[in-house]
DNA sequence: CAAAATATGTCAACATGACTGACATAAATA
DNA sequence: TATTTATGTCAGTCATGTTGACATATTTTG
């Protein structure tokens, strides 16, 4: 009951048998469901953002998260990639592949386990790299620029409390390769028996 | 220089003619970095929610798109639907056509204009709705449980303004329609001439 | 040291969900 | 009446995800 759509005089009089009655019967959570909608906006034009670039050199977003993971967490281990991206070893390797084979990343054995190849960016991935993270960097600044240091921090609170649980410390420990502190409450204990970490 | 990758041993020594070195180029704009791999991981894992209760009925990410949007705005029209998803006709089609074929939403022709087919969640439809929605609830909830209410804001202003610019009027008229006011800046003018709205 | 476990790569086959571009119908509008 | 609009549909293609099996090199373990 009660009508929702402004827009086109919805109420479906007649023929109204299985139809649900108009208004959100989500009521309840409404306001969290509008922000789950402005996450998905935000991230559906978010990842746009490369599109562009991409297309020319025919590649998709596949080929954008490597290149992003790989150029900022350089040397990084085939294992580890699957794990941040969650997708197969199948699929990453259709993608890597074509990666290393245009030259946009190179693997070396690793020294302490020569089992493992570490992946780099070439210097033309890192251009690459570059110009894809220009346009998404741009889009945050903005955005963050327009808050206090401590709005800022609790946006990266709310962001890191998204994610699943025991997928947390993954993400803190890939983090701290470049240098960063963990995040908030998680970081207590735990920090061995990570997916992502060696060994 | 410096080095990076605590865990491995890294540091290539030997032919590292073309790799790069180590530690993030993109030092200078490491924090908002890690900030949208933050965002990144986030929504992976939101996204993931549904999966299992999809798998289940042999759907697949978009059919939950199409069926969220559908039961949170009903009488959404087709047109609506392909501005908020930003996909092809042909491609909503076909999980469209699925759906409706399965009972899960309905589609009636509009009162003023008969051209258009408004579409529905039928009861089954909002049940799969509710199932699929509850595990991105409890997420959402839980993470903005641990924020006070102005943190709140500020992580809807935040989520908002990293919408494409052009793209703000259309979330605002279209969460209007649940009754939603404006956000922030943006609305100050404009509203007309929206993508989403009807005529 | 031999056996088991691990890190990675690869193959074949397949599914999902995007895309393009063309064309058709019904209904609203100029 | 002619045009535009909202929607549907067809054919074909591509990007990216999946499974499961198997191969190789290397490290670790009993």
């Amino acid at each position: 009951m009660t009508d929702i759509n402004t827009k086109s005089t919805d109420s479906p009089t007649e023929n109204d048998e299985e139809t649900t009655s108009p208004v959100s019967l989500s009521g309840k959570h409404e306001h969290i469901l509008t922000l789950m909608e402005l996450f998905y906006f935000a991230y559906r034009d978010f990842t746009g953002d490369g599109d562009e670039v991409l297309a020319k050199i025919g590649y998709g977003r596949a080929h954008h998260r490597v290149i992003h993971f790989v150029h900022h967490y350089p040397g990084l281990r085939v294992a580890e990639l699957l794990s941040i991206l969650k997708i197969t070893k199948q699929s990453l390797a259709r993608v890597l592949k074509q990666l290393v084979d245009e030259d946009y990343i190179t693997q070396k054995p690793g020294q302490q386990d020569r089992r493992e190849r570490l992946l780099y960016t070439t210097q033309k991935g890192q251009e690459l790299a570059t110009q894809l993270a220009k346009p998404q960097i741009n889009r945050f600044e903005h955005s963050i620029n327009q808050l206090s240091k401590k709005e800022q921090e609790t946006v990266e609170k709310f962001l890191f409390s998204l994610i699943q649980q025991g997928n947390r410390h993954d993400v803190i420990n890939l983090m701290a390769q470049n240098g960063h502190e963990p995040y908030s409450d998680i970081s207590k204990k735990h920090s061995s028996k990570s997916a992502l970490k060696k060994k």
